[in-house]
RNA sequence: CGGGAUGUAGCGCAGUCUGGUAGCGCACACGGCUGGGGGUCGUGUGGUCGGAGGUUCGAAUCCUCUCAUCCCGACCA
């Protein structure tokens, strides 16, 4: 991409509206722009990494054997007043008349939609177990949305349903979330660590948040130091190895990690040098709940001997558009967002200082080619305007590599190389350039 | 919903108390000097002063109502 082409529109100073560093980071980055509270415009770079979020989470997700689907935002009241939401869910639920004075909502969840779309085919053991998800947008008329899309009121969700035979199945079910969620925060470049968290109106028994941890982390955390010494996305584990899983959900589960609400300093069982205090921000929250909503819709099916069994179920949430807020959170200098290699809108700016120079110019446009020719994804900056600009513009957005290529070096052969998230430069010739960014 | 605040150019703000030609910085356009970390000089463009009503010869400024946005609290992917 062309920079002079693209929509990119950065801020140099901060609205005043924004607080915290992600919002602020992503309103000068051109990423969004808000067009009510708590609800806003996905500008083409943050539409970009939205999009990058959205594809490692469904890659986990497929990997782990569920099924993508696509359910509606709007969804019919009556659905929720089977299940007893429709009242329990209060003003949070953003409720709307049709021409016809039907009552409808924009979904916040999906489990009454799913299960009732579930029952409708599935009759026998035979068809268990299923897991279903889609990645859609969700309406929470939060009461104060605050911190830009870190609590809007419009978001984007991965939600996961899955239904078996049985409550042993169900957990096992459950285990294999709680790895993808792991091998998924992993890839998306955050640490982020499991905590036994409440239900809420969920409901259900078993539950855990998944937690990235950030200075500017809106709970307070307390986590063992293994969490920070040790890699624990079980890259041996497979899905299909039922005891291994369970042994390592053991494991995992077993590692002190507690929300300050969970949190007792009298009875933690870790020693003072073996626990960490930090802050997070909650990213992902898995469910188990049993029969709360195939009881009430009466999903049921026959198992071996004949018998109708209800169905065991689970959900599993992560905030998609959330995690690019805290990845910035976590990943951040004075100078802008350092995104992971995984997410960054470009794995790679050029940066032309002298546009107009013929000899700039034509190295530049040669160079964008080879590495697009490589399977680079290139931002290449060929706009008329100071260099300083496109440092500050390229280092804001936050692009993994930049190089740099002045009419010194062209004279040369050489560019400089810098890595956004180290500050390191150095000098190459243009053909080892793909050694260094690799 | 309770408490606090703010709405003036794309962004950040002054002007409001004490009514009298709507300003500054950045950005933007054009020109000059510049040219490796948001440079500089000059000339310009851009405003229903959030909206409605009222007081007044005259309202960004005073009064009433209203809308929006933000912060603190209770709730949450």
């Amino acid at each position: 991409m062309r920079y002079s082409q693209y929509f990119l529109p950065t801020l140099k100073e901060n609205p005043k509206e924004a607080e915290i560093v992600s919002h602020q980071l992503m309103l000068r980055a051109g990423l969004i722009r808000q067009t009510s509270s708590g609800i806003y415009a996905w500008l083409p770079l943050g539409y970009k990494i939205l999009k990058k979020i959205m594809d490692i989470v469904r890659e986990e997700q497929d990997a782990t054997g569920a099924n993508e689907m696509l359910m509606p935002t709007i969804q019919s009241a009556d659905l929720w007043k089977e299940s007893g939401r429709y009242d329990a869910y209060g003003k949070e639920m953003l409720r709307i008349t049709d021409r016809h004075d039907r009552e409808m909502l924009f979904g916040p969840t999906n489990e009454e939609m799913i299960t009732d779309i579930f029952k409708s085919y599935i009759q026998s053991y035979k068809d268990l177990p299923c897991n279903l998800y889609h990645i859609q947008w969700k309406f929470r008329d939060e009461i104060r949305p605050r911190f830009g899309v870190m609590r809007g009121r419009e978001f984007l969700m991965k939600d996961a349903y899955s239904f078996d035979m049985n409550p042993d199945d169900a957990r096992y079910s459950y285990q294999k979330y709680f790895l993808s969620y792991l091998r998924t925060f992993d890839r998306l470049g955050v640490k982020a660590i499991p905590m036994k968290a409440d239900t809420g109106p969920i409901g259900g028994d078993l539950s855990h948040e998944f937690i990235i941890l950030a200075e500017t982390g809106e709970s307070g955390v307390f986590v063992d130091k293994q969490w920070m010494e040790q890699d624990f996305t079980g890259r041996s584990i497979e899905y299909a190895d039922r005891e291994g899983l369970g042994k390592y959900f053991d494991k995992i589960t077993d590692i002190y990690a507690a929300t300050d609400e969970k949190h007792d300093e009298e009875n933690c069982p870790l020693a003072k040098d073996q626990l960490i205090e930090a802050r997070g921000i909650e990213v992902g929250h898995i469910f188990y709940f049993g029969t709360k909503y195939s009881e009430p819709f009466g999903a049921k099916v026959t198992d071996k001997d004949g018998n109708l069994v209800t169905l065991e179920m689970g959900s599993y949430g992560i905030g998609v558009s959330r995690v690019m807020a805290a990845v910035i959170e976590a990943s951040h200098d004075e100078n802008g967002i350092i995104w992971p290699e995984s997410i960054a809108p470009f794995d790679v700016a050029v940066i032309n200082l002298k546009t107009g120079d013929a000899a700039c110019d034509a190295f530049c446009d040669n160079l964008y080619k080879t590495l697009q020719k490589n399977g680079k994804d290139v931002l290449y900056d060929d706009r008329d305007i100071r260099a300083g600009n496109k440092f500050a513009d390229i280092d804001l957005i936050g692009v993994p590599w930049q190089i740099i290529v002045g009419p010194r070096g062209v004279a040369a052969g050489m560019v400089e190389i810098k890595n956004r998230k180290t500050g390191e430069k150095q000098e190459a010739a243009k053909d080892k350039i793909l050694d260094v960014i690799g």
